[in-house]
DNA sequence: ATGATAGCCTGCCTGC
DNA sequence: TGCAGGCAGGCTATCA
């Protein structure tokens, strides 16, 4: 469900509202919760316990708390995905448990909960050791150049690449790396392992920004064309995050369960049969990797079978 | 190595 | 009204 824009949001409501506060105790409501985590929930537990969360940190589409522990060191982070429906909330202690509740963490400041809300399960938590990285951390956001964590990145989180608003994203090499893919350049923004945070709704939106159509081999594209899809994620992302994110139903809020409302400015995502904003072409779906793709059919033309030839 | 699928879950909406 | 089927913001494992 949610992509960076949605992730980011809910990483500054944690920032504002939960860093610097000592766990008193966590709970974990569903087995699958701490699937990712091999030792166990009660092992989790037992390391979020008595720790300050020293920070909320974002690299694409996870979010991480480093946890500092009394000599003021943190080994570890209690790493969040939220999947396709998980919800961070920041909430009293007197809130109805949430139906889909999967975690709670309590304070020993007796201030709000934080609890993990998750109808799909396809989200999760662990904890992970935070591993020094040769390159210079996750990039900025989140994390002061001071902190001891600011070049660490969780385990789990090694192998996602850097997204396209972390300060020290490469365009050139993303370039480079995504011509020489011979796939498809939807295919090649969805793979975190290239471009981390765009999920269905960014990667559409930026492609009907760049007029580039989903099916469009990497290897013919110019580098300009990357440069102008690049551009186009940073504009639509950035759009995104001053609405408070997408949000169709109330399975995207932020910390305080609000919506965002980026979902009026989509040109091609959930558009379908509407006018094109720039040609009024009606905007078209098809199935594609088992999901929906949304693009408008004049703006963005389809490749001509077997023009994969790369470009010089 | 890269590329492309199936599978993990629950809930809601549509059409019969 | 009931029920089957399709669909949903993501990732990982496992094939080719």
């Amino acid at each position: 469900m949610p992509e960076l824009p949605e992730v980011e949001v809910v990483r500054r409501g944690v920032a504002d509202h939960v860093v610097g506060r000592r766990i008193r105790q966590v709970e974990f409501l569903h087995p699958r919760v701490t699937r990712r985590h091999v030792p166990g929930p009660d092992d989790a537990a037992r390391r979020c316990r008595d720790r300050v969360v020293g920070d909320a940190v974002r690299r694409g589409k996870y979010l991480w708390l480093p946890l500092v522990d009394a000599e003021g060191h943190a080994p570890d982070a209690l790493v969040v995905h939220l999947g396709m429906s998980g919800q961070l909330l920041v909430e009293g202690a007197e809130a109805p448990d949430e139906k889909h509740l999967r975690a709670r963490w309590t304070f020993d400041d007796d201030g709000a909960e934080l609890r993990f809300v998750d109808q799909r399960t396809f989200g999760g938590l662990s904890l992970e050791p935070l591993l020094d990285v040769a390159d210079g951390g996750p990039g900025g956001r989140g994390t002061t150049d001071e902190a001891p964590w600011s070049r660490t990145i969780p385990a789990a989180v090694a192998h996602i690449a850097r997204d396209p608003l972390d300060p020290a994203f490469d365009d050139a090499d993303f370039a480079r790396r995504v011509r020489a893919r011979s796939t498809g350049v939807k295919r090649a923004l969805l793979d975190q392992g290239l471009v981390s945070g765009v999920g269905n709704i960014y990667a559409d939106e930026a492609l009907w920004r760049a007029r580039l159509h989903y099916e469009r081999p990497t290897g013919s594209l110019r580098r300009a064309q990357v440069d102008t899809l690049l551009a186009a994620l940073r504009e639509v992302m950035t759009a995104a995050l001053d609405a408070g994110g997408t949000s169709f139903d109330a399975l995207y809020v932020n910390v305080n369960g609000a919506s965002g409302y980026f979902d009026r400015s989509l040109h091609a995502y959930g558009q379908a049969g509407r006018p094109c904003a720039r040609c009024s072409t009606p905007i078209r779906r098809e199935s594609f990797m088992n999901r929906s793709s949304f693009f408008c059919p004049r703006c963005q033309t389809r490749p001509r079978v077997g023009a994969s030839t790369p470009a010089r």
